[in-house]
DNA sequence: AATCAATTCAACCGCAGGGCC
DNA sequence: AGGCCCTGCGGTTGAATTGAT
């Protein structure tokens, strides 16, 4: 349907490579549509947009992925699910293509793995169930007033810089969370922001020690900032727990206002 | 050397969202 | 308001490559 009758498919050779650049050189990115016929390519637009982005775009990198970008991979797909455009935003030169195949390919598998050991690790060990705060990515309208007219306001007014340059996020003020949208009729969205379904995780302890959570420390918190592992019990989450919260704002505005 | 299995990754497909008329 | 078109995204496929037997 996408691809009219006679249209080539498959593995790109260099001559079509070339036309392509060239096209895109002279015509610039976006109007796909047009791109085919002023390349002279036997290829639907798709393909053409496909090939210009994954491989042949300029500053693209290839080759293996270094152990920052791994690390960076692992912890904004926590973050943010599979929404690999947005997290290849996040990694120069890499593609959205790029950073899901290595996803699937690599960590995806190792990934579970590693959980199935732990499991089996925590099950000879004292068990003690307690729930996690995970993320999870929200979208908002353009056209929200409250993100238009208060945003830098409201991220002062939850966003406190420590001596140490490490950064906690508070409860909003009263006239903060007023302003901040209302969810499902009755809970604000920053109540629920860091809330997974069926986040919970077993963790070892012992005795009356506070209980440090590593799925906490692990899967959220990035390098930087991070001073202590959190634990959540009986409330509401919003007491200093550390967080890289520009990291968080920049993602959540780049969501919101582009 | 030949065959089969596993892995990798480029490319395709279908869908959703947004803009325009 | 509704339909059409374009773009971009994520899931999936399958050809090519590599490794094991």
């Amino acid at each position: 349907m996408e691809a009219p009758l006679g249209v080539r498919k498959g593995t790109w050779t260099e001559e079509e490579d070339a036309l392509l650049k060239k096209c895109i050189e002279e015509y610039g990115e976006g109007k796909w549509h047009q791109v085919p016929l002023r390349a002279g390519l036997n290829r639907c637009r798709k393909s053409c947009r496909l090939r210009w982005l994954n491989y042949l775009r300029p500053n693209i990198k290839r080759g293996e992925f270094t152990l920052d970008e791994v690390d960076l991979i692992i912890r904004l797909h926590k973050l943010l699910g599979n929404r690999w455009s947005l997290i290849a935003g996040r990694l120069p030169g890499r593609t959205a293509n790029d950073v899901k195949n290595y996803w699937n390919t690599h960590l995806y598998k190792k990934r579970m793995v590693s959980r199935q050991e732990e499991l089996k690790d925590s099950a000879q060990k004292t068990v003690v169930k307690v729930n996690v705060i995970k993320p999870r990515p929200r979208t908002f309208s353009k056209r929200l007033p409250w993100l238009r007219e208060n945003s830098s306001t409201m991220f002062d007014d939850i966003h406190h810089q420590q001596k140490d340059n490490s950064i906690i996020l508070s409860k909003p003020s009263p006239q903060t969370a007023a302003a901040l949208p209302v969810l499902d009729g009755n809970s604000q969205w920053w109540e629920t922001l860091l809330v997974d379904e069926d986040a919970s995780c077993s963790i070892s302890g012992s005795g009356e020690d506070p209980i440090a959570c590593n799925v906490w420390s692990e899967d959220i918190a990035p390098a930087a900032n991070v001073g202590e592992s959190f634990a959540q019990g009986g409330q509401s989450g919003w007491n200093e727990f550390p967080l890289d919260v520009d990291l968080c704002w920049d993602l959540f505005q780049q969501e919101a206002l582009i």
